[in-house]
DNA sequence: TAGGAAGCTACACGCGTGTGTAGCCACTGT
DNA sequence: ACAGTGGCTACACACGCGTGTAGCTTCCTA
């Protein structure tokens, strides 16, 4: 069953890792701006000045944490690729796995911008995994592949972004035990089903390119020149 | 082209809808906690006590602003429905058409948790589309609808939740005039090809099942019990 | 063994903030 | 004409917060 959160590293236990653990799961559960610096303190067992002594500030605090994330998906991402197990779909269902009490932090930390070299980094894992499947499409892709891999990269983390708003509909915490299931049938049937056709999207493509030749009319706010945005 | 963002309402431009217009961009563009009632309203033009005597609470503003959106997107729902236009592809696209200076707000609103109710609504918009898109779909579907449209809508808002994200990584602001084709050419490549073949679907779903059968073992952290999440 | 750096604490400062209070102005209805 | 209500302002308070500073202890090193 492949992956696992790995444990704590080495180097760690310390103090310094417990801060940053704390601030993880602090920065995750009320946000950046809510999140206390005293409150990470008691969370990690040392005194507040200790937390300013190795970081030097609140924000160079959140920059730590962004780092350790990035260090531990790529970490994960490597497992991932070497390891020859048949059961992973696919880079981007699998770069969401086994991320475990870093999900919060992940979620706030997109949404509130920081983590912007982990986007990155997933966005690359992904064009990865479509220049593979790429080989088995039917039609060429005339869309730039880094484009679509943001997209898809974007598209695969909402579960994680707003997880909260997916459990609420669905009746259950979709990141536990019993909504885990439920999650994963309805993900296999959204990524197996395109909402589009292939008739339809080369139509709806071509009126897009025409609008665009047509009217260059591009007032910012009120019509942005494409009717499917 | 179809849908635009609606003029101010009759009773507006009232020093109230100022402000609530107002705190809509500052709680968009800093997010709640960063955001400050005074600033707030200096940008309305009023005294930052007018604010606390129209909401009470910075926290009852926010919720006004909730309100309000829901109200702009169910207007706009009721538009696109009632309208025989053609072009409109799916409810979900057209969704988040035109919502212009609300984009951010709406980001920061559903990643902090606030805006419940409006993903709900959207939720059920996009069940709606899905009944009739199920009329056409070749095998029946056996996951519950309502699931599916969750996972659909946050799909969806991820564009615009993570917009700054995807923006980077694109090279263009996707919200601009300049973005706006290159996202919608990714979109539609994306919206028209599945990631997974009906194949592969149904084998990962047998194995899914196979799995929650026989290993019962709920550890909520390591191991969620499936390997695709 | 002496020196010093690093880990760590306690405490205080100052600022920005949401909120509370008192009161003015304008308009309305009688 | 006049009370009264609601829109609106100015000002002050109290509190929580990030940050600064001084100093203690522990352990490595020369």
């Amino acid at each position: 069953m492949a992956v696992t959160t790995a444990g704590p590293d080495p180097e760690d236990l310390t103090a310094r890792a417990r801060i940053r653990d704390a601030a993880l799961l602090h920065f995750g559960e009320h946000g950046f701006e809510r999140a206390t610096i005293r409150g990470i303190a008691e969370t990690a067992g040392v005194s507040s000045g200790l937390v300013r002594h190795h970081f030097g500030s609140k924000q160079a605090l959140r920059e730590a944490c962004d780092a350790h994330l990035v260090k531990v998906v790529r970490r994960l991402n490597d497992q991932v690729r070497a390891d020859p197990a048949p059961g992973d779909i696919n880079y981007v269902a699998a770069s969401r796995t086994a991320l475990g009490p870093y999900q919060r932090y992940l979620a706030r930390a997109l949404a509130e911008g920081s983590a912007a070299t982990l986007f990155d980094e997933m966005v690359q894992m992904t064009e990865q995994w479509l220049a593979e499947a790429d080989t088995r499409r039917p039609d060429p892709p005339d869309v730039d592949r880094k484009d679509r891999a943001a997209v898809f990269t974007a598209m695969a983390l909402s579960i994680t972004v707003l997880h909260q708003h997916i459990s609420r509909a669905m009746g259950v915490e979709v990141f536990s035990p019993q909504g885990d299931l439920p999650l994963a049938r309805a993900l296999i049937d959204v990524y197996s089903h395109p909402m589009l056709s292939l008739e339809d999207a080369s139509v709806i493509r071509a009126a897009l390119d025409k609008t665009q030749d047509a009217s260059p009319r591009t007032d910012p706010h009120t019509d942005t020149g494409a009717t499917l945005r």
